[in-house]
RNA sequence: GCGGUCGUAGCUCAAUUGGUUAGAGCGCCGGUUUGUGGUACCGGAGGUUGCGGGUUCGAUCCCCGUCGAUCGCCCCA
């Protein structure tokens, strides 16, 4: 590429590169999740990044936007169409098939890393982005929906996330999701002309994708638009209602959003997003619901199921509290034979479990300038002088104060000064 | 994929309506102090103004293209 050679390097369009406070952060909401999914009773469950086309062309419908135009799918060296997952849940029920896991049904599930999808790039939203993951596998009570969503709402609180709300619908079970669906395509079929461009075509691919159209024009006839209730069946009322008295038991709050679909076609029931008004127009922050058909179109055996996932960078963003990593203490060395020392003293303190750091160039006003900024609460300067006494100068770097210690009590009065 | 705005040092931003050698703060490195930080003072490094082309005597500034960021649409976490 010789016409890159005066070009800077740059990461590639839609991925970024995290540091500082900003990976602080993304580390802060991956540790509440597994503090909160440990809480819960989930188990983590590994799914490759990689996956045969096919799995997600399956599992997503084929009409999809992430299906028609946003995978990155490749070949690989021996001629098989592989594609990065575009999301999680497709890969995990893959592997419950082809593993055999319904021997562990019910299983809850819990995972995250990296997904990719080709899309625009804008605030909040990446070609490369983050996910964590949690599903429920071969349980169709609706108790299950309610611990799930109870799930992420206990996160959020951890997190600290404040101005976000649950919105809450069904979209019944496959009859009178087939019901509602015929009679809103009639509905805007008896309207075209006043329908606009993107849902003329939505009319076509994903009618239900009408009902939150941003369109002014197409608003007004969703205003008038058929709801769900009149063809929900009496199974799929009774489910809904037990899972929102299970929220209401559970402290959970939330609205109804009639309007709330999902664009993958295999969900049944329940469906939930936590939205904010802070991340312009991506303002989902988790998103999820339940999806019975799923495992079975992937030729395994019947098997209800829910679940939801969350973007990391979106969650990072509404945490205002920054997370800094806090060294306990700081070692600065001087001299030869206090290098030695130094190491015998990092090589205990770690072991006994304080984060530690060490100047390991400049001289002592340079290494005390590193000592501070590490965010050290002690530093312990360590010279000839020290080493021949069989001391340590131990310093609090908020007061200044400092003190000789003997070398053997050096682990006791750290334990002290920093408890 | 479509439309709007933007692109100057590592970061945040200046640069008078197109005019000498593109500046400042922070950060970084060094010194005042080769055993003491968060303050102070002094000095230094660091830019082909995203990239490519055009207009002009002359372009950071105007025009076109491209790449990237950002806002909205589509879709979605």
């Amino acid at each position: 590429m010789t016409t890159d050679s005066k070009q800077k390097m740059a990461p590639v369009r839609g991925m970024q590169d995290l540091l500082g406070e900003e990976a602080a952060r993304f580390e802060h909401v991956v540790d509440r999740f597994r503090d909160v999914a440990r809480r819960f009773g989930f188990r983590p469950v590994m799914v490759p990044v990689v996956e045969h086309t096919r799995v997600f062309q399956r599992t997503l419908g084929e009409t999809t936007d992430v299906v028609a135009k946003e995978m990155y799918s490749f070949e690989d060296r021996g001629g098989e169409s592989l594609t990065l997952r575009p999301e999680f849940t497709a890969g995990i029920a893959r592997a419950y098939v082809s593993e055999g896991w319904q021997q562990f049904a019910p299983l809850k599930l819990v995972t995250h890393g990296p997904l990719f999808r080709y899309e625009r790039p804008q605030k909040g939203r990446y070609r490369q982005f983050h996910q964590i993951d949690a599903e429920v596998l071969g349980a169709g009570e609706p108790a299950a929906d309610v611990e799930i969503i109870a799930f992420a709402d206990l996160l959020l609180k951890e997190l600290g996330i404040g101005g976000v709300t649950l919105q809450l619908n069904t979209l019944g079970d496959a009859q009178t999701r087939t019901a509602w669906r015929a009679a809103l395509v009639a509905h805007f079929s008896a309207h075209m002309e006043m329908l606009s461009q993107d849902s003329r075509r939505r009319l076509e691919s994903n009618p239900l994708r009408i009902l939150d159209s941003k369109d002014a024009g197409d608003q007004a006839l969703v205003a008038d638009a058929p709801g769900i209730d009149g063809f929900m069946s009496a199974e799929a009322g009774a489910f809904f209602e037990s899972v929102q008295k299970g929220l209401q038991a559970s402290g959970v709050g939330f609205v109804r959003a009639a309007r709330l679909v999902r664009g993958f076609d295999y969900y049944r029931h329940t469906a939930f997003e936590f939205v904010t008004d802070r991340l312009g127009a991506q303002g989902t922050v988790i998103g999820g619901g339940r999806y019975d058909g799923l495992v079975e179109a992937m030729g395994g055996p019947p098997t209800p199921a829910v679940g939801w996932a969350g973007g990391i960078e979106r969650l990072m963003m509404l945490v205002d509290s920054p997370v800094t990593a806090v060294i306990d203490v700081a070692v600065v060395p001087m001299g030869a034979a206090a290098d030695a020392e130094a190491a015998a003293i990092l090589a205990e303190l770690r072991s006994a479990g304080l984060s530690t750091e060490q100047g390991w160039r400049g001289n002592a006003k340079k290494r005390m300038e590193r000592a501070a900024r590490s965010g050290a609460r002690v530093a312990l300067i360590l010279g000839d002088d020290e080493v021949a006494a069989g001391t340590v100068t131990v310093k609090l770097l908020d007061t200044g104060a400092q003190e000789q210690v003997a070398r053997g009590d050096l682990r006791a009065r750290l334990a002290k000064l920093l408890a």
